[in-house]
Order: structure tokens, then sequence, then C-alpha cells
DNA sequence: CTTATTGCAAAACGTTTGCAGGTTT
DNA sequence: AAACCTGCAAACGTTTTGCAATAAG
């Protein structure tokens, strides 16, 4: 794989915008630096970077893949109220059981929670608070 | 809902095809029971079908969506030396480890398996001995 | 000089939707 | 009769691709 200045500025975009990016989304930001730039080329230099194993994919149902440039394993939560997905990790006891309940020849495992993320879940609770208040 | 000729075809379909069918191989298939058929019909009534909770949406990564007739939990291994979906059940001992290892406001949980369909490694396995037998 | 990479535009893909006509209740 | 459902075709949003031009080694 040879230098490109695309491919570093698509790099730098998946590390600064650390919440599970879209490729539209990192086209749009990256735009500001590199004004040239066309989606096309963001799409593919994302592939070889999730081919390199630089980044990691993250696709969640009925939504476009969102990148990530936490390397290590873990599972993203999907949430139904502002649609943002965040990280969640899983304990090393209920990872190893999960890994260890299925056979050596599986390889990868994705793990999307769907719900409500923790700030949805707080400002839920603050407004229902105000409404208690308000009667 | 009413009742429709249509939709239930389409749902006996995903009941026929027991290994999670996609849109497509369903309407391929009632199509030979019902030659008016649309693909646009099948879209529309599996769309109702899972939100009236008769039919699982299966969602893998970067493949079109699946359909469940199996309405338990369970998660899903995606082969990927055949492309095909099969089921793949967690103890309970596991299922709950891992829920319990979530807050409340967690509704729902899409676990997928990447790796090798028992087929596919019965078959490998096969031809690998054959490849030693002959030397 | 060779070949990977780019921008652009067109196409591919799975899926949804608007509409006019047909079915179900 | 009212609402729902259909077939059809067009449109959608995301992603890939063919091409001629450009940049890297």
């Amino acid at each position: 794989m040879r230098y490109s200045k695309q491919r570093e500025l698509v790099m730098q975009q998946v590390e600064a915008l650390s919440d599970h990016p879209t490729a539209e989304e990192i086209y749009q930001h990256a735009r500001q630096e590199c004004p040239g730039l066309s989606l096309g080329t963001v799409y593919r230099n994302l592939n070889s970077l999730v081919e390199a194993g630089r980044v990691r994919r993250v696709s969640v149902p009925g939504q476009p893949d969102r990148f990530d440039h936490t390397l290590s394993w873990h599972s993203h939560l999907y949430c139904t109220r502002c649609g943002q997905v965040s990280d969640l990790a899983l304990g090393d006891d209920v990872m190893r059981r999960l890994m260890d309940s299925q056979p050596e020849r599986i390889t990868d495992c994705v793990l999307t929670w769907i719900g409500v993320c923790e700030n949805c879940a707080k400002k839920e609770k603050a407004r229902s608070e105000a409404l208690q208040a308000a009667l």
C-alpha cells in the first residue's frame, strides 16, 4: 500500500471523530482540510484501512456502516432515542464465557445492544422529574 | 391488520424455508404459487409481519436482511465459506450472564458469530483427510 | 516508468414509496 | 362504503465501479 494524503486524512478523522462516524461524516469533516476530496475515495480508503486492520467496521442493522479506531474487541450500543452508537465493554469473565460457549471454528463475534444510551436516559429522567415537580 | 393471500403466503415461505431466507428468496419461491406477486409486496409484508411479531429480522453485516420464523432469542452464525446463516443457541447461563452484564435500559441484543459452519467444517476435514491418504 | 490512487459520474444494490386499481371487512 | 392491500415503476440511500488523469515510488 502506497502513501496517500487522502488516506492519512481519512485515518486521522476516524481517530478524531471517535464516536463511530459514518463515511459521510468523515467525508464532510475531511473535505474542510482537502476540498477536492471525493466521497468515493473516502469509501475506498475506509475499505483498505479496514482490510489493513487499522480501522474496524461497525455495522448497525438498518444503518450506514460506521468506523471505529478502537481495535480491541468490544460491543456496541445503538441508542433508539438519539441514534448514537457508543462502546459498551464486556467484563473479561462474561467475554470468556461467551467465547467458550462456541466451538473453535468461530473466529469473530459481533454484539450490538439495542436500547437507550446513558445520555438519553439522564435527559428522560430529568424531564420526568421536572414534570413531577410542576404538578 | 386484514387478511391477505399474499401475506399468508409470505408467512408460509418464511416457515418453509427455515434457513433464514432473504426477501428475494422468499419472493422467488412464493412466485411459483402466486405468479402475479411483486417483490415490493413481499418487502411490505415482511415488514408488517416483523412489526406484528410473527417473524424476526436477522441482519448480517454487509448482507441483505434475512427472516426467521423462530421467535425465541438465539444468536446466529454467518459462515464465511458458504454464506449461510444458521442458528446458534446460547446456554441459559451464558445468556443470563450476558443480559445481567448490562443496565436495565437495554431492551435487545443482536449477536452474530463469524466463522465456519458445521457443514463446511466437515467438508474441509474430509477433503484434508483424502489429501493425506493420497500421499 | 510503472502502478497505486484519485476525482468524477454512472451504476449497483437492497429497499421503500406514490399511485391507481383491486380486496377485505 | 371505508379502509386496507396490491402491482407496478420510480425513487431512495448507501456503496461500488469504470474511466482517464495524477501522484508515488
